[in-house]
DNA sequence: AACTATTTATAAGA
DNA sequence: TTCTTATAAATAGTT
């Protein structure tokens, strides 16, 4: 319908194509909007040009129901790819209230690390400040637990090792007569007990450890860095 | 385009509203091939008769190619965020990255108000005392600043409602001495300065108030709770 | 963005 | 539904 006819397919001259897509999608959404009035029909065009522009015509029942309606009536055909189209506003919506608690979260802790205290009123300095107490006990109780805990485990090895040592200790100097009876001209040394990998070294190193832990970092480190370092 | 103009309305003959219905939706489903195929554009294209009979055209890319792409476009267009291209997954991935840290900040705080201490060993244990400690020193700092300003802002309304009073007591006597010149027997009430809305009660709730935050509760309370209380 | 010669779509009738 | 045909509408090429 112009001057001249038409071959269906693409138009090379990229003017020209951008010309007749205009016209063309006018008279197409043109046509869409007719036949729903005329014939009462819910109708959905979406028309993406090359470039990637969206243009769309829907009847007043919103392109959202028509499209519903759409994947509810080919629902046979694709049965898993259901819930795609209402999920991505609840993803976002999931996203910002994730975001929103996260910031809460985080001021929390600021304030729990004696940060950005300006924002608190006196009533809310002195909640902090009655909460961190709390817990301040409750981690010196933990920790003198923990402490006890080590020292009489390192008590309990030591009395082992000791035994051990001692056992040790005699064997030894009844092999050495033994082998002063057998053979008087070899000499014999000692076995080194001290040496860096001994057990008795293993315990020796914890106690060290149970020193350093007395001069801790004033830098303020997140727990899940500190877990990660010591694991 | 036929033997008659059309008016722009719905067709009531129920016979040739489906005969145009036909008619019509041929020719849309042909404008939207062609327009397809010369301007080398997306179209997906989907009719609903009154009947509820379902046709449709998409471009070969498929429907629900289309479809999607649709959703993601209005979707970007309604929120303004930029990532077009986001996939479900990645927001399943973000999603889960954001769980993930308030897992690790929910943790963090609930050591900081000392519980679930059984997961920390030695050095975390002191790398939390330590933080805390800290932060006990700053919250008691701030605290005694704002305690302080309160104090001297109260001692400052003092002043300034005492002298007031002088001087409201020195024209009330004034006031009496003429009152008693000019009319003996009119008897004179004094004007109450010590009821509940006057000044002096405002400095005084204030001190009060002081008083009562250093009884906070020991239950461990969210900030964002207890600042909502206060405003 | 207009114009217009032509093609195309389709209303009415069969 | 499909065919026919008169005519309205759409639009290709031009300005």
């Amino acid at each position: 319908m112009g001057r001249g006819r038409v071959q269906l397919k693409r138009i090379e001259n990229k003017i020209s194509r951008q010309v007749t897509f205009s016209k063309r999608r006018t008279g197409l959404l043109k046509k869409a909007h007719e036949i729903s009035v005329l014939c009462d029909a819910d109708v959905a065009l979406i028309v993406f040009s090359t470039k990637g522009k969206l243009f769309e015509y829907s009847t007043h029942s919103s392109m959202e129901t028509i499209l519903e309606r759409y994947e509810r009536y080919s629902y046979a055909e694709k049965l898993l790819t259901a819930p795609e189209t209402e999920t991505q506003a609840s993803w976002t919506l999931e996203s910002s209230k994730l975001k929103a608690r996260i910031e809460v979260l985080e001021k929390n802790i600021r304030h729990y690390v004696g940060e950005e205290l300006e924002q608190l009123n006196l009533r809310e300095l002195q909640n902090v400040e009655q909460q961190i107490e709390t817990a301040l006990k409750r981690i010196r109780t933990k920790k003198n637990q923990v402490m006890h805990e080590s020292i009489s485990e390192l008590h309990k090895k030591e009395r082992a090792l000791q035994e051990r040592n001692n056992s040790l200790s005699k064997k030894l100097k009844e092999n050495e007569k033994n082998v002063e009876q057998q053979n008087s001209t070899q000499p014999y040394t000692v076995p080194s007990f001290g040496t860096s990998s001994g057990p008795f070294i293993g315990a020796a190193m914890r106690e060290e450890e149970l020193a350093q832990t007395n001069t801790a970092p004033t830098t303020i480190m997140p727990l899940w860095m500190i877990r990660h370092i010591n694991q």
